[in-house]
DNA sequence: TGTTAGCACTCGACTATCGAGAGTGCTAAT
DNA sequence: ATTAGCACTCTCGATAGTCGAGTGCTAACA
């Protein structure tokens, strides 16, 4: 039950068509653009077929042939060709992304709404997930007589830190043990591993001011452990979708927004996706079932992965937004390299 | 040219209505529901003379009346009681918002999320400004021979840190003296202080190993106070005003959210209002002419202000929003009091 | 002099109708 | 298998008519 050639070039034409000017495509006007040295009334009958197949739909009987998701997934799959960046947008990119890896958020937010300038869509950007950041070392560090920093140090670069106030006093040397006790303990583990396995275990000392102390610690070291792993969603150029076509009507507008508002529902979505270009047509959301998703994956150190997309009515141009992503995600990785490569010791110019 | 008394009463009707209704308000209506004593002709003349004065206006010629930016002002400034807070939003407001001084960012954007919620309104929240934070004292950590953390507290307990990488290796007696030195420069000095006369003081010194130092370090200083000094904004409840009567035009709807897509300048715009309850009406702020904007602040530790805001048409329950938001800051406050009051040591339960 | 009833007038909102245009689907001819 | 021809369908925009709410004015009234 495969498309003939001469469906697919209908199929690919009213894509095409479509895709550029959001309205429903005629037979006519398929015939007279793009030369299939066939008759419009031949290309009904095929279109018909194509409808019939699930390929197209009908907003009613005397309107034109829209794409329906299949159409476009398989365009994704099989008719698109990879295509290359325009000079503009590439010039764009390479100008404009300063990327330094001392700073990924503020990188990350660039990135994104360089992303929705490029594209005319919605984009979002998430800092890398760091179940895989291994701990460099933790390190307490007094502030006051009951007042003190619990701080962790990744391998990557990543420092989180909480201050913390205890009921009773601590003494300098319990500090210090402690600091070295749980460095000792944790370093080169993996956040995922201490988190999932830490946090039964018996924390036997010697020492009773130490236990006592670490007692005191492990709910905050808990939750600072949590706080790395928390990942930062950035979203840019939500008003860009205003211009589209697919959101005059308030309500379509308001879903939209709304969508976005549930920032962490949106975020485990993300974190849920696979590695590289990933493109999600219309039902295949199970919400927002009338935009597409195409998100990419950077990397950090090659251990670290972040994400970074674009949200967007289903009719949208594929070809030229994979590309555009693939291009920036490959900066990005190549940006967020080992250190070493950027020579630079300071603090990178600013923006 | 002051109002005669039966003047204030028509417009503080026509208010009410409006408000209530968001629909012009006519001569009829107005003595049919609050009994004036006086007859819709009357209530007309009134209007006629109200409108003259710039308190009312007239969409179109047989349209009822809508109240000014001006009538609105005059409201708020004279004619508003202060109104006690509804039952429901108190308990609301007691039970949800779980403050904990040991993560302001949390607390913060819950009680942003709560105003939208009570307000039925776009709200936003400010972190404090740190700008009269004073420097409790600063630490250089070690990570490898040419990578160390620096960062700062404050005496509020804010503390922030940076990752820099030097292009030579530094010694580990560097780098303690150099903490010791830059605490005992800085300490008990606000940043605003320090970034104001710092940056162009010479860093003289007689090591010379540790002059270097301190010159490869002094921009990522200069950096990180900077970052402390930023305010997070945080924004919610955006998608309310899709709601309200007065932007089911995709235009208006439009350029509400591409105000606040502007996060910098908002944020701008806050810093400089006043403290406590301030509301600005329409044309008085301006961008955003047929918004209302009241913000109100909150302290932490008597010292820092975050400020946490309101925004939507003109239109709105003024007596109401400002109560609401002149209980939730004092509860802000209270529960940034200095420490010592809360009594817990470790970690607030999380929500 | 201030208040009120009465009335003509205005204007937007809604509804109905109509024609134009685009596009389909079917049939019959090639 | 392809195509030309044609009737049919449906949307969109324009036009016109009606209704109702509300004003502004005038004249009468207390």
């Amino acid at each position: 039950m495969d498309l003939s050639e001469r469906q697919l070039q209908i199929l690919q034409a009213i894509i095409t068509d479509y895709v550029e000017n959001a309205e429903p495509v005629g037979s006519r006007s398929i015939a007279k653009k793009y030369d299939l040295g066939v008759s419009p009334a031949t290309i009904r009958n095929e279109m018909s077929d194509l409808e019939e197949m699930g390929y197209l739909t009908h907003p009613h009987t005397s309107a034109g042939r829209v794409p329906s998701d299949k159409a476009y997934r398989l365009y994704v799959n099989d008719l698109m060709k990879k295509k290359n960046l325009s000079a503009k947008d590439k010039r764009m990119i390479n100008e404009r992304l300063v990327a330094s890896r001392d700073e990924f958020d503020r990188t990350i937010r660039h990135a994104a709404e360089l992303l929705s300038e490029i594209t005319h869509l919605a984009s979002f950007a998430m800092t890398p997930a760091a179940n895989q950041e291994t701990i460099s070392f933790i390190r307490l560090l007094p502030v006051d007589e009951r007042t003190l920093i619990l701080m962790i140090v990744g391998d990557s670069g990543n420092v989180t830190n909480t201050t913390l106030r205890l009921n009773v006093p601590y003494t300098q040397e319990s500090l210090e043990l402690l600091s070295k006790n749980m460095t000792v303990s944790y370093k080169g583990r993996t956040l995922d591993d201490v988190l999932k396995n830490e946090i039964a275990e018996d924390v036997g000392s010697d020492i009773e001011a130490l236990a006592q102390l670490k007692g005191n610690v492990m709910p905050s070291f808990i939750r600072t452990l949590e706080d790395m792993l928390n990942v930062n969603l950035y979203m840019e150029g939500m008003t860009n979708i205003f211009n589209l076509p697919e959101y005059t009507s308030i309500d379509r507008a308001r879903d939209f927004m709304e969508l976005f508002a549930r920032k962490d529902w949106f975020t485990q979505k993300m974190l849920a996706r696979d590695d590289g270009v990933v493109v999600t047509i219309g039902e295949e959301n199970d919400k927002m079932k009338d935009c597409t998703l195409i998100t990419a994956t950077y990397h950090v150190d090659g251990k670290l992965v972040g994400k970074i997309g674009v949200i967007g009515p289903t009719r949208m141009k594929y070809d030229e937004i994979t590309s555009i992503m693939e291009y920036l995600t490959n900066n990005l990785s190549e940006s967020f390299r080992l250190p070493g490569d950027t020579g630079d010791g300071n603090a990178g110019k600013d923006e």
